[in-house]
DNA sequence: CGCTATCTTGATATGAATCAATAGCTGTGG
DNA sequence: CCACAGCTATTGATTCATATCAAGATAGCG
């Protein structure tokens, strides 16, 4: 019944009614494919759409005039994809696919049908977009007040400790299609300076990283200098309305 | 009958039933009154308050182990304060009083049984919270990407931005009552370095800066230094279920 | 098998931090 | 009402992290 991987990430958090997960499962119809480097759409661009993705990886990034890039945030397998620009009729930002991926699209007034008929999911989803103000709190943290090792550790953890909702706990590769480019235009820094201190990293036995996979070979230390707070906590439920139906 | 500042700003934005009005209402009894540099909460402990500022300044701020200290989101009046927390049992950021404040403080089970009774407000509350992360997006365009005097362009004019909803439109001179060393911790930089920076942009003429007051002297300069983008827009409704009552 | 993106490395330049010192301002207590 | 304490702001000299410029080396890919 539960092939919906956006309800499996929600039964962690949430005992869901069968109403409830019905109606989900109702937004997650005929996937699309989006291919490496694809846009779903872009900054500026009319946008009334919200994704699931059922799988793959995809990120939200913005330009600069002088064609500097800024990548905001990535996504993975049962995240949602458009809240963010919820508040306007507009994209605020070009979201792309990384690797291939696979994604259920919706109109968002589905969204505000989801929020009427089940109160309990509305404080839910509302949590859940919390938790992305508290993820780029921590971007900022970082990215204010700490080097570029520890920004990119940071970046790693951060990562890591995403994929490890669907891969388990204790998985120490990961796979991260991300170029020496992408990781620059995440934390900050040019492809020249990471790729120095990828190599310092690997060098300290910190990390090791080969085409598109990353391992993480010391992830005490590697937590001691990005200063890492793990976000990795059952969610509040406490002041949620009873479930409805 | 409207003298909630919070049903204010909400009405700014959608036609607000009296059922609803009432219900917001009910959350703003008995301001309380914060003196300068009074923490509302600090980071980590127990939290479970949610608060609408009636007046004054505040802040949200995370501290390093070195002391540093990176400063994430101002709020003013008819904002609301604790809601990035929502999802934990626990505050992730430490939010203090800049200037005196006024706030009304209510557990988060209000919001809900808001959220049930009703089910627009959800929607409204939900985008409202995404803008939150689209602020935070634009602030880490800024700081990944853009250097130091852009940087603090661009905090000004996102401050102006939404003073200007309370002050009107036109106000060139606005009430800032950060100290050099705050506007560090906010951009990212030490203290002596945005004092250099001040000196620049008042010569220049772009910012006039007198104790706690700032004054945009050449706006279309600083947006273009900041590559600012307005956040200024009516949030869509179009989404959104009808009011229930 | 060559093309293009990616990665690597060295030399130099620069924005911002750090170190150090001083001056101004604000509130407080005697 | 003055003097002192403690933030706040200012300025100069030096250092450091990171950017920029330049040139190759690899490696996936059609």
């Amino acid at each position: 019944m539960v092939d919906s991987c956006f309800v499996k990430r929600l039964l962690q958090h949430i005992d869901l009614t069968a109403s409830e997960i019905a109606d989900i499962a109702e937004l997650e119809r005929e996937p699309v494919t989006f291919a490496p480097g694809q846009k779903l759409w872009e900054e500026g661009h009319k946008a009334d759409y919200i994704c699931i993705v059922q799988d793959g990886w995809l990120m939200s990034e913005t330009l600069l005039e002088g064609g500097e890039r800024q990548i905001l945030r990535f996504y993975f397998s049962g995240e949602l994809i458009g809240t963010a620009s919820i508040a306007y009729d507009h994209a605020t930002t070009t979201v792309r696919a990384v690797d291939e991926a696979q994604l259920c699209m919706f109109p968002r007034a589905r969204l505000g049908e989801l929020f009427a008929r089940h109160p309990r999911l509305s404080t839910l989803f509302y949590s859940l977009g919390m938790l992305e103000v508290i993820d780029l709190n921590d971007r900022l943290r970082a990215m204010g007040r700490t080097d570029g090792k520890a920004r990119l550790a940071h970046l790693f953890l951060a990562i890591a400790e995403r994929l490890r909702v669907l891969t388990g706990p204790e998985s120490t590769k990961l796979h991260v299609p991300l170029t020496q480019n992408d990781l620059a235009d995440a934390v900050g820094l040019t492809a020249i300076h990471v790729n120095r201190l990828l190599k310092e990293m690997s060098s300290e036995g910190l990390i090791r990283r080969h085409r598109r996979e990353l391992e993480l070979l010391d992830e005490p230390a590697l937590r001691r200098i990005a200063q890492f707070r793990s976000r990795r906590q059952n969610i509040d439920l406490g002041w949620f309305p009873p479930a409805q139906n």
